[in-house]
DNA sequence: TGCTATAGGGATAATTTTATCCCATGGCCG
DNA sequence: CGGCCATGGGATAAAATTATCCCTATAGCA
């Protein structure tokens, strides 16, 4: 396993939850759980971009860092469901925070984001799903 | 500059809030910034941990997100202020939630995450000064 | 038998992000 | 003159994160 040649600093709140959050994938995990979207097969299907690999590593790592709890049931095909711990749950806030923030300023954030020459392309409506769950029969 | 060969997914929300936070000290910057610690010397001076080159490019890239308004004075030797816009100030609660979070379950984190094999070791008291200035008299 | 679904993880390449080092500006001070 | 201050940024090395590819296991179905 990888070990860091550079300590972590993490001596305010903010670096701590940084280092919790620190993932491509993270909150977007997060927050498919607490939507009850639990299965790793079905977090894929919701996230086409991410890769098996990236979910399982990511989904580990929140599972150790005890924001998750992972529940395998003895079956086959295998069955596992991940859950939110208390701690975990009370993330949400903050996932929610960036949720909003980010869909109340879309049209600025998309703006400044392209013009951003680090962007090459822009690609849009994956989580679009979140939104057609949240608000059924809003645009479906 | 640095061009992106893979395309960034800003669909929903958390990847736009996510994007603008990305970087190891944005969140610090804005943190700090908001605190009226604006010159780039004094930020420096409080992020012992980071390279002047590094605050000098995320400062700029928050900038070009319209999170932050830079102020050049003609001055010599240069001095130059950061100030949150208005978009800006309205981060602040998402940081303000990540400290806050990050400090209610300081104990918690610090345990799982140190105990993460890709820590090495973990290094603190850095950011401490933000606390102390926020409630000067307390500890110190 | 061959293929599907489900989940996990090793090895290694590619990409992105940070760190290091170095140079430039122009007054002021010893 | 030589060095300091404050700020900015190029070039390149190092580190960290993700992406790709491949292999495991087993029940069920055509």
């Amino acid at each position: 396993m990888y070990e860091r040649k550079i300590s972590l600093a993490i001596d305010c709140g903010l670096h701590l939850t940084k280092e919790v959050l620190n993932g491509k994938w993270k909150p977007a995990l997060l927050n498919a759980i607490s939507m009850d979207i639990k299965r790793p097969s079905e977090i894929l299907r919701l996230l086409p971009g991410a890769t098996r690999r990236v979910l399982n590593v990511q989904l580990k790592e929140l599972e150790e860092h005890g924001m998750l709890e992972k529940r395998i049931y003895p079956q086959l095909p295998p069955k596992v469901e991940y859950s939110l711990t208390e701690i975990g749950w009370s993330l949400m806030h903050i996932i929610d925070a960036m949720n909003q923030w980010g869909d109340a300023n879309r049209q600025f954030l998309e703006n400044v984001i392209a013009r951003d020459p680090k962007t090459t392309q822009v690609s849009k409506s994956v989580c679009q799903m979140y939104r057609d769950m949240a608000a059924p029969g809003k645009q479906a």
